[in-house]
DNA sequence: CTGTTAGCGCCTTCAC
DNA sequence: GTGAAGGCGCTAACAG
C-alpha cells in the first residue's frame, strides 16, 4: 500500500478550491490575469492547507528559483563570518533567499572537492548562482553565475572580489617605518591561509624596499589565535634584540602580543608598537585603542552579492575583478621612535 | 530562438555514451546489474563531460535527497555557530550533506516569519529534514523530519534538544553560595534571548531558595558583550555596598567585567568572584582561568542531527526531549569569602 | 479570465 | 543487462 502523501501539492489546492492546477500556479505567482474572486479563494485553501510549493519541481520547471547559494570553508573564521554577514544583509534587500554551504574543518584537500561538489550539486539546479569564499579548487564546472570571494590572484578565471592583503600590510609597514621603526617583528597567521601568505609577503616587501636585510627570526607563525598571538610575542621579547614593533597579522594575535608584552612589564605603545589587521570590534578599545588595518569584509559580501545578481539578470559586469580597498586605521599603540645609529 | 542549454543532463550523457538514459541513472545510484564494460564507459563519460545529476530533479524523484538542512537565527551568536560546528562534523560522518540557512539581524518578529518561510521552502523538498535552532515560531506546518534546538521549553510539539541554562545558572549560585557569598551581581544577556532569560531566572530562584531577598541594583542588563559586561560591572561596582561576587551571563560579559575590575585596582578572585557561562575557548586563559560552565554546545548540534537522522530513517527515538547537561567548570576566579555579620 | 497540454531532469517499473 | 514509458510537482504556452 502506498502510503499517503505528506506533501500538499498544487493539485491538492486546485482540487480543494475547484479550479485548475494552472490558476493556483497564476496565483502563486501573482500573474495578473486572475479574477479577484479566484485569487481570493485560492489564497485562503492555501493557507488553510499550509501549502507551499515545492522549490525542486519549481526550479525545474522555471530555472529560476531566486536563491542564491554560498559556500564558506570555515564559518568559525572571522573572515568568513564577515563575508556571510555581508551577503546576508545584501540578499535580504535584493529579495533573494540565501543557502549557505559550510564545510566543518575538512582538510584542504578533502575540501576541494567538497566545494566542486557543491558547486555543481547546487548551480543551476537549486539555485540562481554562488558565491564561493576563498576558494580552494582552482576552477568550477559550472556554467551558471558564480563570484569568487577573495580567490588565489592568479587562478581567476571567474569574476572576484578580492581582499588587498598585501596593500594592506604594505600601508602598516610604511607607517611603522615612517615612525622609525627598524627592527620589526612579525606575527604571521595560519599558513595555509592565502590572507597570512600575502600580509607575510608585504611584510617582506616593505623591508625589502626600505633596505632592511631580512630576519628570521622577527618572523614567527602563528595561527590566527589569541594565545599563539600571546607565546610568538614572548619569542620575539626574548630575542637578544627585541623589536621596537610588532606586526600582528590579524588582531587576536595583536591583542596576545599585547598582554604578553604587559606580562613582562613592558607598555604598549612606550616601549613596543603594535599594529594588527582585520579592525574586529574589541580592537577598538584594546589598549586604549588598537592600529590596524580595515579591510571592509563584510562589503566583500556585499559586493560579491550585487556582481553574482548583475550576473543572473544578465547585466554587464564594468570589472571582473573587484579590489576592496583596504585601511589603516590609526589609533593608540603606536609610537614614532628615534633612529638607531 | 531558444539558447543552448547550460546544463548538462542525464539524457546528453545518455547520448554521449550510446546507452539510455535508465542504464546512467544505474550508474549513478549504484545499482548492481549494470555490466562493467557499460559502467566504466558511462563513468568516464560523466567525467569528460562534467556532469552533476540536478538536486532538483532527484529530489523531486525520488523523495530523498541527502540533504539537511539547518536554519538558525544569527550565525554571530556564539551559541549558533557552536551548534553548527557539531552539525557539520556530524553530518560528514553520517554521508549527508548540509544546507544552512541563516537569518541576518532580522527582527524577532520577521524572522519568525523567515523562518517558517525556510522550513517549507526546504523541507519535503531538497531537505530530508530540518534542524531548526532556536526556534522563533511556535509550529511549523511540515509533515517531514524536524528537529529543534533550543526551543521554548513549553512549546515544543517536536523532538528537540535543549540547553539547560536553568539548570547551570543553578549550579553557579550553588557553588558561589557555598563559597559564602552573598551579594551576588547578575550582568543579564539580550532580554530578547531565552538563554539569558533563564540564566537570569536561575539566579533569582537561587537567591529565592537560599532566602536571599532580590536585590535589583544587582542585576545589571547586558548585551552577551564584552563591552557591556564592562560598563555593567562598573555600574555594579559604583553600588553603595559592592557585590562580592559577580555572575555574568556570559563568558565574554564575564571578560569585560574583570576588566572593569582590573581598571579600578581590585583582583580578581581576591577582591571579587567572576564566574561567566557558556566556556569558550579563551576562558581558559582570561585572568588565569575563568570559572564557567561548559553546557557543550556543539553536542547539542552532533544530537540533534542523530536524532534527526533517526527519525528521517524512520527509527524510534529513544527520547523526545534531550537535556544536554551542563558543568561548572571551576577554575582560578572565584574565592570563599567570611559570612558578613 | 481559466482550463488543457506539454514537458523540465530524473528514477522506477516493466518489458525485452 | 538494457531500453521504453510513465510520472514526481510545477510552469508556460496555447486554446477556449
Amino acid at each position: 500500500m502506498k502510503r499517503p502523501k505528506l506533501t500538499v501539492t498544487i493539485q491538492d489546492v486546485a482540487h480543494a478550491a475547484s479550479v485548475s492546477v494552472s490558476t493556483v500556479s497564476r496565483v502563486l505567482n501573482d500573474k495578473d490575469d486572475v479574477a479577484l474572486e479566484t485569487y481570493e479563494k485560492v489564497q485562503r485553501v492555501i493557507e488553510d492547507l499550509g501549502y507551499a510549493s515545492s522549490l525542486a519541481a519549481r526550479s525545474m520547471r522555471s530555472r529560476k528559483t531566486n536563491v542564491i547559494g554560498l559556500v564558506v570553508p570555515d564559518l568559525e573564521q572571522a573572515f568568513c563570518l564577515n563575508v556571510v554577514k555581508g551577503v546576508n544583509q545584501t540578499i535580504e534587500q535584493l529579495g533573494y533567499d540565501l543557502l549557505v554551504y559550510s564545510g566543518g574543518n575538512s582538510t584542504k584537500r578533502s575540501w576541494a572537492a567538497r566545494e566542486h561538489r557543491y558547486v555543481s550539486l547546487l548551480n543551476g539546479s537549486i539555485t540562481d548562482g554562488i558565491i564561493v569564499v576563498t576558494p580552494t579548487a582552482e576552477t568550477f564546472s559550472t556554467h551558471y553565475p558564480l563570484v569568487a570571494v577573495d580567490p588565489h590572484l592568479d587562478s581567476t578565471d571567474f569574476p572576484a572580489v578580492i581582499a588587498t592583503n598585501h596593500v594592506g600590510a604594505l600601508s602598516v609597514m610604511e607607517y611603522l617605518l615612517g615612525l622609525g621603526h627598524r627592527r620589526i617583528g612579525f606575527i604571521g597567521g595560519r599558513p595555509d591561509l592565502q590572507s597570512a601568505l600575502r600580509r607575510l609577503q608585504g611584510y617582506k616587501d616593505s623591508l625589502c624596499q626600505a633596505n632592511i636585510p631580512f630576519d628570521p627570526n622577527l618572523v614567527q607563525v602563528g595561527d590566527f589565535t589569541r594565545e599563539t598571538g600571546y607565546r610568538c610575542a614572548q619569542n620575539l621579547l626574548a630575542l637578544p634584540a627585541r623589536p621596537t614593533a610588532i606586526f600582528a597579522a590579524n588582531d587576536r594575535s595583536a591583542i596576545g602580543a599585547i598582554e604578553a608584552i604587559t606580562e613582562i612589564g613592558l607598555k604598549v605603545p612606550e616601549d613596543i608598537s603594535v599594529v594588527g589587521f582585520d579592525n574586529i570590534e574589541e580592537a577598538s578599545f584594546v589598549n586604549g585603542g588598537l592600529t590596524t588595518v580595515d579591510q571592509f569584509i563584510s562589503d566583500m559580501g556585499r559586493v560579491a552579492v550585487e556582481m553574482l545578481v548583475k550576473l543572473i539578470q544578465n547585466q554587464p559586469l564594468e570589472n571582473q575583478l573587484f579590489r576592496m580597498p583596504t585601511k589603516l586605521i590609526v589609533r593608540n599603540t603606536c609610537r614614532a621612535v628615534a633612529p638607531e645609529n
